[in-house]
DNA sequence: GCAAAATGCGCAATCGATTGCATTTTTATT
DNA sequence: AATAAAAATGCAATCGATTGCGCATTTTGC
């Protein structure tokens, strides 16, 4: 134990009187080297605890093995799930994930892709930031072809694999579900609506109401960035109203579950005086009481599903891109079931 | 634009009719580089779109700039604050983070610490599996002195930086609180005892126990993996005893909501029948009803920190370990106030 | 005006693994 | 035994950035 550094294949070389060329093509089982030669140099190596550099191979190779994949914030139920499913898959394909969030930041997004792309990932999966306007440094992943994958949160104008969920079906059905159980004015709160995502949710509010003959009153959607404070605000402007809403289509779970809270603290019956629907299914809404209405989107299966797409597109040269829209799935729970108490 | 592939210091180089020493010393700052070349250089690097190859340098430098955080699960509140808080800090020190999640098993853990460590990772921060019980694949890094910073779940043999909540006080805490809150009989549901995190959870209520002479009944421990389902069946177990217990102190929040669920539907009330406590201050447990009393672990701060630690081990020669506890705090709810019945 | 010092820049090796092509060794064939 | 064919291995360049050392050129001091 002379060296302190670790060996490399010129060690093995040497120790054995041959090339490093060998030792390279041995340990990576190339036919050309006998299989006597093969297990000689794999037992050296491993009595010298040899571990091939990554760093050096992936220079050599162009070719980091790596895959990018920048959140909003790691720390939130949907996009973690996303992150646990890339991983799973990246993982077993042999790829590892370098994680970064933008926390919604247009600058840190930008700063955060561009050091990506100068550690050479071999793809980027990408929510973007709520408040990113402008797209410059994504297209520059399409220009130099480098693998970019949308999950979420996607950029229309940028063409490439792109996975959501139907977000309008999404909207749509929470609507139609709410009409349906009798109510009667249904507001929505509705996130940035530069934001595709949030955008459509509305959009299929919009379509429910109208066809189901249901005037649109531009009072009762509330636009902001749906934190919990913003949904306490949103209602209490909402009940405000001369006419306030019996029903409150919330553009995620975080504002429902505050909506409902200050709701209850006033004395209103959920689901009987007003219902509640949120979005997204996190983990909460299924265990609060009264339990929470919601759309369940499919993090970890979106997650494999994008890094999937992004190991297609860096192990194929075809340039095929698809958009995946999942499934959303209605959760009818307390908050909105109004017909059970009539 | 003949070349596809990316710019390099040399096609700068040459563009200018100088060295590539100079572009290198020159985008570095190098202050043996004039003013007026640096300008130069800088304002070609620009024009061409230069982004300096990260791969290169790292092998050249024998530095990644990247640190892998290994947790059981990414998608678990817990830990994906602890790996939000430390991308955080990270990220603004100019690291990187690659994360795996070993899914709590072994082989696969072993499997990811020897892939960080052929990617040169320059210091490795990990939540050892549940299942892992030998630990070679991690002596190495202290062989070899890379970083290696434990959180949470650390593992005692192996001396390095190690930060960890005092789950030792938790469980003396949630214990003592119960007792104060008029309990007599009070159950353990405790996680794997070859984890030291859940070791001290039981230490913490045996020592309370003792202290409040309370004789220690051996059938009111129920050791397992802590999972909903494993949650419903250990209070099964003991609602099942001749003399059955009047609380439930849970090894996690996970297992208290079942297990709440399970006698809520059972008809017994909570806190009056039964009191219950979690440990880790899941999202979910200040929102469901009755609202779980809990431990709040802090999980990003534990990130913010684990990644100080390991930049501080980085960027140092010195080596000298610490062990930082971070502070518990009981949060008492709903589900454990009993006294706010009489 | 001239040596000494300071400044600015280039050469070439290096980091560790990979690979096209060349060379050596082994095997088969007559 | 000689030669062709096949198999096994080595040479040297390459990936792109960094850096010790050395060589010019300019500046400084007296």
């Amino acid at each position: 134990m002379i060296k302190n550094s670790e060996p490399t294949i010129h060690d093995i070389a040497r120790e054995l009187n041959i090339s490093a060329s060998t030792v390279s093509r041995a340990l990576n089982d190339n036919p050309r080297i006998s299989l006597k030669t093969k297990e000689k140099i794999k037992a050296v190596a491993d009595a010298m605890g040899y571990r091939p550099n990554t760093l050096a191979s992936n220079l050599r190779n162009k070719k980091s093995n790596t895959i990018g994949i920048v959140v909003p914030l790691i720390n939130r139920h949907f996009f973690s799930s996303v992150i646990s499913g890339a991983e799973d898959v990246a993982f077993k394909a042999g790829y590892n994930v370098v994680i970064s969030q933008s926390n919604d930041l247009a600058d840190k997004e930008i700063n955060i892709v561009q050091s990506m792309f100068s550690n050479r990932v071999d793809g980027l999966i990408i929510s973007i930031a709520m408040q990113t306007k402008t797209f410059d440094h994504l297209k520059i992943f399409r220009k130099k072809n480098i693998p970019l994958v949308f999950f979420d949160r996607a950029v229309p104008e940028i063409e490439t694999d792109k996975i959501v969920v139907d977000d309008f079906a999404g909207g749509f059905r929470v609507t139609q579900h709410l009409i349906d159980q009798g109510y009667k004015r249904i507001a929505h709160l509705a996130g940035t609506q530069n934001l595709m995502a949030y955008f459509d949710r509305k959009k299929g509010y919009l379509d429910a109401l109208r066809k189901n003959n249901i005037q649109f009153d531009e009072s009762l959607v509330i636009i902001n960035t749906l934190t919990s404070d913003e949904g306490v605000s949103a209602v209490q402007q909402l009940m405000a109203l001369k006419n306030p809403p019996d029903a409150i289509f919330c553009g995620n779970d975080t504002t429902a579950l505050s909506a409902m809270i200050f709701l209850r603290d006033k004395g209103i019956r959920i689901p009987q005086d007003i219902g509640i629907v949120g979005f997204s299914n996190e983990p909460f809404s299924k265990v609060v009481s009264p339990s929470i209405s919601t759309i369940a989107q499919p993090g970890f299966q979106m997650g494999q599903k994008a890094a999937e797409l992004i190991i297609r597109q860096i192990e194929t040269k075809e340039r095929t891109y698809q958009t995946i829209v999942l499934p959303t799935e209605l959760i009818v729970r307390e908050s909105s079931s109004r017909r059970s108490f009539q």
